[in-house]
DNA sequence: TCAACAACATAACAGTTGTTATGTTTGTAC
DNA sequence: GTACAAACATAACAACTGTTATGTTGTTGA
């Protein structure tokens, strides 16, 4: 006998979702994220590949039911789990962007992709198995996409502004800088989730650091 | 009535193979050549999860039966697979290490991994897939990973090389810059065939030799 | 000529997958 | 108290997976 949910309030009850046929679950419920959260874990430690909607529920101790009551079909489990894992860096991305010492904003958005806690080894986790699962799961790496993008975005203004109040040097093309810093925080954080013996989390840092420093003016 | 083929020589016929229990194909044939080069476009087209043995087979006109007539599992096949991608790299990285420009060496060495043209961004999707299913298929991630460990290794004695005869800067720890330069290839890999239209073949060799330049004396 | 074997096809197996349909239980509104 | 809906479980589905077993057919060696 599982613990039931009380439906507090209900207000969502009566929504229509998308598609007009079903009725639409409520976006935001404790069990929803759980299980959102129970996929993201999944997916992390086992990849894609092993998470099934069985092994998730498996995971909280639920089945097939539970997760098809929240969600109409797998791909938007997936793309829910997608924007739970990148979604919360948008406030750090923010947070960085609005910084007035541009050097310590522009190392701190470097900073958020890379897995210097075991916690945050879920990004470039999460990461890797939304470019390897371009064609089988597109809904999932489209969402993954869309936040690295505004990611990237956030990087290229920071690194333009920087220029503009000369606290880096202005030999450098923002946009291509952009490209090659993220080439290699992606690089990294990759090789990093691989190989975690090679890069503890302070060696990643002081490699990005590094490569910033040539930056500054 | 599908061309069959003649056993030759058959000189390989009575050899066992590692276990000693079932007789061992032989390990070149053009057949089993043609399953190989199959699966590797399968798995870089649709991905590891799209490759499948009836899939593979299908993709050159054959059943399973061929298949596993020429290999005893499925793991025995990725892991051909990834060797037949990365195999012949080995050669052009022997040569670029042996040159005695020790910038064009490093120059060509980087390049290697490039998708700078069709054919070639087989190489990062492969690489790609063997990342993100590490837990699921290890020995494909293993092939995968030995054979660039050695791309690896022989980049770091360049760079050392290189610092040691003059050509390069003495400022930076060979193994330290091994590591960026590993990481921004394999990112601008990576970003190139998710995002071929804003990676054109030009701009990324033009992005790593520019890095590369700054190395320079 | 004939036995043996390589090179395939075919069929079946047990397991897993996403999805649907159909429960059963529980809390709540009236 | 009773109707109703939310929150689950259960079971079944068709499709797919890797693997095995059993063909069939052609070629070769003696």
């Amino acid at each position: 006998m599982p613990a039931r949910k009380i439906p507090s309030t209900s207000a969502l009850s009566d929504r229509r979702n998308r598609a007009g046929t079903a009725v639409a679950r409520a976006q935001t419920s404790p069990r929803r994220a759980e299980i959102v959260d129970a996929a993201v874990r999944v997916i992390a430690r086992d990849g894609l590949s092993g998470a099934s909607l069985r092994s998730i529920a498996r995971e909280i101790g639920y089945t097939t039911g539970v997760v098809m009551h929240y969600f109409k079909d797998k791909e938007e489990l997936l793309v829910a789990a997608a924007e739970s894992v990148f979604g919360p860096y948008e406030d750090l991305l923010a947070e960085a962007l609005a910084m007035e010492d541009s050097f310590e904003g522009l190392r701190r958005t470097c900073v958020i992709p890379l897995p210097v806690t075991r916690a945050k080894q879920t990004i470039p986790r999460l990461y890797a198995q939304a470019i390897a699962s371009a064609e089988s799961e597109p809904a999932f790496t489209g969402a993954c996409r869309k936040r690295y993008a505004a990611f990237r975005q956030g990087l290229q203004t920071l690194l333009a502004k920087g220029q503009e109040n000369g606290s880096f040097k202005a030999d450098f093309d923002p946009a291509t800088q952009c490209d090659l810093l993220c080439a290699l925080i992606d690089g990294l954080a990759l090789h990093a989730v691989s190989e975690p013996a090679r890069f503890p989390s302070a060696r990643i840092v002081a490699l990005v650091t590094q490569e910033l420093e040539k930056l500054r003016r």
